[in-house]
RNA sequence: GCGUCUAUAGCUCAGUUGGUUAGAGCGCUACCUUGACAUGGUAGAGGUCCCCUGUUCGAAUCAGGGUAGACGCACCA
């Protein structure tokens, strides 16, 4: 084995093993056990989000098949309509063309071999990480069985009036030319104006003033609105406005929505072009007037003078011309939140236009009774509130898109405008009894993405059909997400499951963190402090990361900035630190708070402990590689260290199914790292090194102790299996011949079982023991250390205070003691012997002695003696005030109190001792 | 406006139902190339647990009120 841990030069091969020989699939015995991976978008590749999602839900799938569950983890991906219509749209551009000029079925096309061409990317990415999913049962929702589902769903929804159609106004983003859900909008607040308008009566008796922050919108102005009970205007209700610029007569209207402290108590109403006046235009049944086009320019019913034009140009030739008829009053700054397109930023328009819809109440109500019941389970359980937030809020969901690609809705029209919707053309056909006279031509639009999305728990399983699958792994086991998603995905998905399987799709919701910069920053590529998971793996230069950053940027100050920050942030670019120490690091990150800022030092950290488990293991087949490992029998006596380290292990594995229990792998992660390196490696190989490199030691001892060293390793590599299986798969391959497993020839560890809590091996006696001879030589050590004796130099011991307990652990441990604190002799004193001016350690109520005598420098042993003094007599003073407070006594547990005595009692003593011990040597 | 979350060592973070000497990693200091590992070892320094008030024998932990920050939903033209 290489001196330190490459990891480069065995993941690839590894993985290959592992999916060649088909060990991803659900085994098909045992209980089930099922992830759904979230699938990400075929334009996507793997950010460091995804890795940690991914690094979390392998972890669970890998532990969960070596516990012998029937473990399945779904994979596949997502059509994503708008991210990759977008991405081959630019495409064309880029040549000069549009999808108009292709036309929508050769663009669809050219979609589906972009996807066959591009779409991989973020799979082999998956396979760099080391994920485990069922390849095998890889989807992508545009796939022929997944389509079905969604047509089926759509039909039968539409049959029971939950899925309609209507004119409404709906969220229209201008860029992409398409209707989008609330949840695809996003308001930001940012600096604009307020523009106040008199608007005069159209008696001539006088005028109003209104306030809007769009005044282009005028065109459209149906109404004027007051409050009912505003005094100022009491008596203008019911009269008329004669609208500037296009003369129209107007009435002025109260509602109760108005408010009479903002602005000037005057709302201009446009229900075509805003939802609040949507609604207010429904409720006194004022005109709708539309006065935009697709592309949000001004429409052919405005004015001759604004058509053609941009909304915004619109805006400007408006207030300059209200202003040019002395209507415009005055201009004031102010804060609005502006509704953009989550995906093109531009500024989304209000827009009544048809649309189909999902009803989503009915649905709604047993997807909150689910989680209200307990049956669905959200981890942290705090983000069930914002679930109910937003499902009892919840508004219809607008499905359609008009876009091309994506699932083309399943309704077809005649050439009347009715509408009919069936699974195929033929089914209309049949249904309705529509002759091949007829024409139908069938729905333009598709849906929303996150309509297939929302099947993805059951449509994976082969719904419609009863599949055995469909029976098996609905529901999951747990969905491991962002709280981004909840909405988006997450409820729709509780609800579709509900309706569709009338079961739950999951009963664990983990939601994890989401990832940040180190800085707490949300990574983006226009701040320019994306990291990706792979680079991390690789390792990059400098040069070519400043690139990939850099990459694409239209503002060429942005780009220097980035690239400068970069420069300054990674100045060798970054190191190769393999998937093993990316994923630990993404385990040990993942606590239950919601932001998690990415410490690269923490990689690099977890880097050391993977080179910490190679060379620990190199010391372990060093010693029983062609040595006698007590595989095949043969008598085997088993030290002190050996059993300690078995009962050890037992409490660590213990610790560790707790934590993954609680989704709580930062602790998971911590447990096995404490153990490996503070225990296993700091301790347990040095104690060793007593029994292996001693003439004394009987051929039994030896072998009980390589006998313990492999298997703690064999059995420690399987703890760790789940989250670095790269590493602990290569080391397993060198260390299972000489373990105590029976495998057959080229067996993978990934399919070995967990392992499990041997009973026999827990033993508090020894760990008691092990605690012990840790605090002696971390005694003698420490003398070591303050008193600046080199650790070569052999010292002579003794030993005050004794007890029975005292010599039997001295009699077990002399040669760890020896060896490890470098003893030539130990020397227990009798009762009341004098000893000599010594430097002292305490265990427990024993003293060490180590005589000064040509060692020790007197000043520095009291000023020793004096630190530990006032330690102790801090909290001897504590503990002492606590027990002499009668309110204290008569009110804690026993049990504290008892506790509270015994430090007392331990604390005076030492303290005692410690006195004695300075009093001797300021004797001196 | 409604709701959620966060504040602990220089940095990034743990801290389970109130009872610890408040922990870890990184960084820092000193010493050490000892036959697994310098991507290492040994020892060590470092804390007003954001502030105030309360509950309690006892508060980092519970309650109330602040301060600072993050986020979600709704929204005033």
């Amino acid at each position: 084995m290489d001196k330190t841990f490459e990891p480069q030069s065995i993941e690839q091969q590894c993985y290959k093993a592992w999916e060649d020989a088909g060990l991803f699939k659900a085994s098909g015995s045992g209980d089930p056990y099922c992830i759904l991976l979230p699938p990400p978008n075929v334009t996507g590749s793997l950010h460091m989000g995804h890795g940690f999602q991914q690094t979390i839900m392998d972890a669970l799938t890998r532990y969960h098949r070596m516990k012998g569950d029937n473990t399945l983890w779904q994979v596949g991906t997502d059509h994503a309509g708008i991210a990759t219509q977008m991405v081959v749209e630019r495409q064309l551009n880029a040549e000069g063309k549009t999808r108009h000029d292709l036309g929508r079925e050769d663009f669809i096309k050219k979609v589906w071999e972009w996807k066959e061409h591009s779409g991989g990317t973020i799979t082999g990415q998956m396979r760099r990480l080391g994920t485990s999913p069922d390849w095998s049962r890889e989807v992508f929702t545009m796939d022929e069985d997944l389509s079905k589902a969604v047509t089926e769903v759509f039909v039968k929804l539409h049959e029971e009036g939950l899925i309609y159609r209507g004119k409404r106004l709906v969220n229209w983003d201008p860029v992409l030319h398409t209707a989008v859900s609330d949840l695809e909008v996003l308001n930001e607040e940012e600096d604009g104006h307020m523009w106040h308008m008199r608007y005069p009566l159209a008696d001539g008796s006088g005028e109003l003033v209104v306030a809007t922050t769009r005044p282009e919108t005028m065109l459209g102005d149906t109404a004027v609105a007051v409050h009912p009970d505003d005094e100022r205007y009491q008596s203008l209700i019911g009269k008329e406005i004669k609208l500037p610029i296009t003369g129209r007569l107007i009435p002025i209207i109260a509602d109760d929505y108005v408010e009479q402290d903002f602005g000037t108590g005057c709302v201009k109403i446009t229900p075509a072009h805003d939802f609040n006046d949507y609604d207010m235009g429904k409720r006194h049944n004022l005109p709708m007037i539309n006065i935009l086009t697709d592309d949000a320019k001004i429409n052919d019913d405005a004015p001759e003078a604004y058509r053609g034009l941009d909304r915004f140009d619109a805006r400007k030739q408006i207030v300059a011309d209200l202003d040019a008829q002395g209507v415009l009053m005055k201009i004031e700054p102010h804060k609005l939140k502006v509704p953009r397109g989550d995906r093109t930023g531009a500024v989304i328009e209000p827009y009544l236009t048809d649309q189909w819809y999902v009803a989503v109440e009915s649905l709604a109500k047993p997807a909150i009774e689910a989680v209200e019941s307990g049956e669905i389970r959200f981890v942290p359980e705090n983000w069930n509130k914002t679930y109910y937030q937003w499902m009892h809020n919840i508004q219809d969901w607008c499905i359609s898109r008009q876009l091309w690609w994506g699932h083309r809705i399943p309704a077809w029209y005649d050439e009347n405008g009715s509408v009919y919707v069936g699974r195929t053309e033929e089914e209309v056909r049949d249904k309705h009894g529509l002759g091949s006279d007829v024409t139908l031509s069938q729905d333009d639009d598709v849906l929303d993405t996150w309509f297939s999305s929302a099947l993805w728990p059951f449509a994976t399983m082969g719904w419609p059909e009863e599949t055995p699958d469909l029976e098996t792994f609905v529901p999951s086991s747990v969905l491991v997400t962002g709280f981004d998603i909840i909405f988006f995905w997450v409820a729709r998905m509780i609800m579709m499951t509900k309706k569709f399987t009338g079961k739950i799709p999951f009963k664990d919701i983990y939601i994890t963190g989401l990832i940040r910069d180190e800085n707490g920053d949300k990574m983006s590529k226009s701040k320019g402090n994306v990291l990706d998971p792979i680079d991390l793996i690789d390792g990059i230069d400098i040069e070519s990361l400043v690139t990939k950053r850099t990459a694409g940027m239209m503002q060429p100050q942005l780009a220097e900035k980035i690239a400068k920050r970069t420069r300054k942030q990674f100045p060798e670019g970054i190191q190769a630190y393999g998937t093993d120490a990316l994923r630990f690091t993404f385990a040990a990150m993942a606590s239950t708070s919601r932001d998690i800022n990415f410490d690269m030092a923490r990689v690099e950290g977890y880097r050391n402990f993977c080179n910490k488990i190679w060379n620990a293991s190199r010391f372990v087949l060093m010693n029983t590689e062609e040595h006698d490992t007590g595989r095949d029998g043969g008598e085997m006596v088993l030290s002190l260290a050996d059993r300690w380290i078995w009962a050890k292990f037992q409490q660590t594995l213990v610790e560790f199914e707790k934590a993954l229990e609680d989704y709580r792998f930062d602790i998971a992660a911590q447990t096995v790292y404490e153990f490996t390196w503070n225990q296993f490696c700091d301790w347990y190989l040095e104690l060793t090194k007593p029994v292996l490199n001693n003439d004394a030691s009987t051929e039994a001892e030896k072998r009980g102790t390589r006998h313990t060293l492999i298997n703690v390793l064999e059995s420690l590599l399987r703890l760790l299996h789940p989250l670095m299986p790269f590493i602990t798969d290569t080391i397993w391959q060198r260390v299972v011949p000489l373990s105590a497993l029976k495998v057959e020839e080229g067996a993978s560890i990934m399919v070995q079982t967990f392992p499990e809590v041997d009973a026999a091996k827990q033993d508090d006696n020894v760990l008691a023991d092990i605690e012990w001879v840790k605090k002696f030589i971390v005694g003698i050590r420490n003398i070591r250390g303050e008193m600046d004796i080199s650790p070569n130099k052999p010292l002579n011991a003794l030993l005050k205070n004794v007890s029975d307990e005292d010599a039997r652990r001295l009699d077990a441990a002399k040669a760890f003691l020896d060896k490890l604190s470098k003893l030539e002799t130990v020397t227990i004193l009798k009762d009341g012997e004098q000893a000599p001016a010594s430097a002292t350690a305490l265990v427990g109520e024993m003293e060490i002695l180590i005589p000064m005598a040509g060692l020790i420098d007197k000043d520095a042993e009291l000023a020793r003696i004096t630190k530990a003094m006032e330690k102790i007599d801090k909290d001897v003073s504590r503990t002492r005030g606590k027990l002499s407070n009668d309110k204290f006594v008569s009110n804690a547990p026993e049990a504290v109190i008892e506790k509270e005595r015994a430090k007392l009692e331990e604390g005076e003593k030492a303290l005692a001792k410690l006195k004695e011990q300075f009093e001797t040597i300021q004797a001196l």
